[in-house]
DNA sequence: AAAGAAATTGAAAATCGATTTCAAAGAATA
DNA sequence: TATTCTTTGAAATCGATTTTCAATTTCTTT
């Protein structure tokens, strides 16, 4: 079931409508460049749609989200950003506070660790959030 | 040499001068429970100096991370917490959902782990956050 | 101790991103 | 088509943070 399709779906679950503007917006995000803002988003739709509002791209990442669609992440900027989700794979961020380039990283190591260190506090995890801030590779040169 | 020192020597080293307000935030801070927000801090030094004004303790805040003394955190509350910073030990959180209880853990291994990613990408890391968001112990029986 | 120069204070206002309101427009159903 | 309900976009609101500014305090120099 691809992505369109689950969002169909989560619609027609909670009684709303399937809009024009709701299939631009996912369709967008799709084939955006991960982690991006709401602002982002909403700039590149607004060349194809000019008068397309922030407030619905706002409301349908929401959406996108609530249906598992995407991921809403917070790299400590103030800009709250969206990626979308894979339900196969999981991954943690390598952030470079010169650029901004963002780096995705697995470490299935570190996620066992993750649950002895839980596990030894008798925490139950729901999600975790791991990112490494520094300097990226082109950025530590200069 | 001890925070209150250290806090004096930045002072001078900035041209900034070491107040009344200052001193009894910094003593404050460092005698709050760990990860209190500005407001728990503004709050709590409200009962010894009435008049003391919530900007005074932002501002204050912001001087003690600074000068290393604390540390920002944020645990998606929408509250910035503050931390004191000690030089020798480093650790991150479990953060219950429901209860708001916070657990501090360390796990050297993680910490080698994470290094090993970050040379795989030839990454400086300067920082980093990992947080494990879930239910304590307590919270997960009811 | 008093005066002058400079920084600090606290109340209120401004800011910033996120979120909500609301009247108009649009979709779904009968 | 009429009715009902949802969605939309602009503007207003929200809540935390940050800044402004006139009055006060601190620090230095007499």
């Amino acid at each position: 079931m691809d992505q369109a399709k689950i969002f169909n779906a989560f619609m027609i679950h909670k009684g709303l409508k399937t809009t024009n503007q709701r299939k631009a917006i996912l369709n967008s995000f799709l084939h955006s460049r991960s982690h991006c803002s709401t602002e982002d988003l909403y700039l590149k739709l607004r060349k194809k749609h000019p008068k397309i509002g922030y407030a619905t791209v706002h409301r349908t990442l929401k959406l996108l989200v609530e249906c598992g669609i995407a991921i809403e992440q917070n790299f400590g900027d103030g800009h709250a950003r969206f990626e979308p989700l894979r339900a196969d794979s999981h991954h943690d961020h390598l952030v470079c506070q010169q650029c901004g380039l963002i780096i995705e990283f697995e470490e299935p190591q570190i996620e066992e660790l993750q649950n002895q260190v839980a596990a030894a506090y008798q925490f139950t995890i729901r999600n975790h959030r791991h990112e490494l801030y520094g300097l990226c590779f082109r950025c530590a040169r200069k």
